[in-house]
RNA sequence: UGGGGGAUGGUCUAAUGGUAAGACAGCGGACUCUGACUCCGCUUAUCGAGGUUCGAACCCUCGUCCCCCAGCCA
């Protein structure tokens, strides 16, 4: 990717962070930014994710400076490298690049152990043998002051020693931590003492088995970022409490760069949930197919569904970066997946629900091609030939026998345009004896109209979308729909956020007829179903000759509205 | 009720002492061989009360409401 401008459009106002870094530039505080993105290897990466990656990364780009993709592994018990892999891939696939500064906290902790010493001998940390239990109760509350560990005052010879004995793995996990000596009355708890480094016996995705301390993120993160001489180091509000304590790392232990943390509201979508353990039950507990659910919205499940890394991209940069605490419409991300899809998308014609045509009038046995266009509003993608014959699909939806008011489509003695075909007109209809189901229904064609336009100049309101039926491929389609059935699923604490979950959030339809220019569709190309939406073949589902389409967003429908619900897919 | 943040149309974002702007959503209309796209129009906002000023969304004071923090998670 080469256009910069695509991620941040000129016109745009900067956001604040790049107001400061303008200034910072400006002022000659700093020659050269540096940023990056720091995921946390314990899950796939999603949308919210993407904000923070867009912010980072291109802040990189429009500055022609790194952005580093460090992955913070230091909490091995939830961590894999399987984690590690997608997370790049994902950053790569959004377009972006950390050419050579790929980087782990866990190539740090020989460093991080030294600077820990370095504190002890400062006396700023000393190694605690209360229980968990007991140092929560020692913080104190809100409101009320922390007590001080009877540890506390250890002398740093002892420190030191109990401190490599802890690396060394002579004790038990759990039995002691490393923790910085600061200030247990401070209003701000995460200055009460913090826990720096504690006891897991657990082999570690890249370590494997050297170390059996691990260091917390508080005291990794700031390091981190001074050794990889970070300029602003960006993060979401929850840290803003933080900030102080990351300062303090640099500060006591002088380090040569000192970062400046600036803090952004995180993304919040409405109905979905956000939140990594929420989206972790969803996938372990079998709600949907895995990470990369079309319905999921991490940046694989997105990928699958039909967005393009552009679009992901257009979307970040349009929400904005603030302070304030907001939620997106969900309409706002579909909104971008049409504008992007519609520039690109070449156009089809597929039949979702079928419903089967006779042409009484049209010879038996003739077919016909019809020229359609691939986009009519770009006529440089071309167009193709549909074949065209006397029994045909049209869409279920497209027929009515007793139609309401306005309704512009096919009905008794009604007449409509098949689209690059003929007008034809309803003459009688077909049904089931037992159920009433119409089965099929018989019309004449105007073989003046050939082409869609009528000679004697006359109108029809409705053109509807066909696919000749001994021609149709028949094909799975997968109708995807919102997750959830609420605007904020996790708004009430006394209700599990699944409770939320839309039943009907996939609907696959089996018998869909696709014009047969769709049977050399490859996995992951984009269409438009006309009068329908755009959908994609699966990524992973598609086999060359048997597509699998997923719906990606509908199409806009001002009739559905009119309508008010009869006509609902 | 300690500390840290935040309040601009229904939802986001801008305006940084000088005409409150844009996007999405909504409503109405035009166009149309996609009820799409495109185009046009409309409704709707500065949390409240004071103050400074010729002039305040912006500065000051006092309130109100919302979010975050008591992991050996990040």
């Amino acid at each position: 990717m080469t256009d910069s401008t695509e991620i941040s459009p000129a016109a745009r106002p900067l956001d604040f962070i790049r107001q400061i870094i303008a200034e910072d530039l400006h002022s000659g505080k700093h020659q050269q930014i540096v940023t990056r993105f720091p995921p946390e290897p314990n899950g796939f990466l999603h949308i919210g994710h993407a904000k923070s990656i867009c912010l980072n990364f291109g802040i990189g780009m429009e500055n022609n400076s790194p952005c580093h993709l460090r992955f913070d592994d230091t909490n091995p018990s939830k961590e894999e490298s399987i984690y590690v892999e997608s997370i790049k891939k994902d950053v790569q696939w959004l377009g972006f690049d950390w050419g050579r500064n790929l980087f782990y906290a866990s190539d740090y902790f020989d460093r991080l152990y030294d600077s820990a010493c370095q504190l002890i001998k400062l006396g700023c940390a000393y190694v605690c043998e209360l229980s968990a239990e007991e140092i929560r109760t020692y913080r104190g509350t809100l409101t009320e002051p922390g007590k001080e560990s009877p540890y506390r005052d250890r002398t740093i010879a002892e420190n030191l020693d109990l401190f490599q004995r802890m690396k060394e793995g002579e004790f038990d996990e759990g039995s002691r931590v490393l923790r910085a000596r600061i200030d247990m009355n401070s209003p701000n708890l995460n200055l009460r003492d913090p826990v720096l480094y504690r006891i897991l016996k657990v082999t570690h995705h890249r370590t494997g088995d050297a170390w059996c301390i691990y260091p917390m993120y508080d005291y990794t993160h700031s390091l981190s970022d001074a050794i990889e001489g970070i300029t602003h180091s960006l993060c979401t509000l929850e840290f803003e409490d933080h900030r102080p304590l990351y300062n303090w790392f640099l500060d006591t232990l002088k380090t040569e760069y000192h970062p400046r943390q600036i803090e952004f509201a995180r993304l919040n979508l409405t109905y979905t949930v956000m939140s990594k353990r929420k989206i972790l039950q969803l996938v372990q507990g079998g709600y949907v197919e895995g990470w990369d659910d079309p319905r999921m919205l991490t940046i694989s499940g997105l990928r699958r569904r039909g967005y393009s890394a552009s679009a992901i991209r257009k979307f970040c940069s349009d929400i904005g970066i603030g302070k304030k605490e907001s939620w997106i419409d969900m309409s706002v991300l579909e909104n971008t997946a049409r504008e992007a899809l519609n520039e690109t998308a070449p156009r089809v014609m597929v039949v979702l629900n079928p419903l089967k045509v006779i042409i009484d009038n049209y010879p038996d046995g003739q077919i016909e091609e019809m020229e359609a266009q691939n986009h009519p509003q770009r006529p440089e993608m071309g167009s193709r030939r549909v074949p065209f014959s006397r029994e045909l699909y049209i869409e279920r939806d497209d027929f009515m026998e007793e139609p309401p008011k306005k309704f512009f489509r096919l009905g008794p003695e009604r007449e409509v345009r098949l689209r690059y075909g003929y007008f034809i007109r309803c003459v009688s209809v077909v049904k089931d004896a037992a159920t009433g189901e119409i089965t099929a229904i018989h019309c004449t064609y105007d073989p003046e109209t050939r082409g869609g336009s009528a000679p004697d100049g006359r109108k029809v309101k409705g053109t509807i979308h066909w696919v000749s039926a001994p021609h149709a491929i028949s094909c799975p389609v997968r109708i995807y729909d919102r997750l959830f059935l609420t605007e904020n699923p996790d708004a009430d604490r006394n209700v599990d956020f699944k409770e939320h979950l839309n039943p009907n959030s996939l609907t696959i339809l089996d018998n869909c007829m696709l014009e047969p220019s769709l049977g050399k569709a490859q996995a992951g190309e984009q269409f438009q179903f006309e009068r329908q939406g755009y959908f994609c073949t699966d990524l992973i589902d598609s086999q060359s000759g048997t597509p699998v389409f997923n719906r990606t967003v509908t199409l806009k429908d001002s009739w559905i509205k009119t309508d008010k619900g009869s006509h609902k897919p």
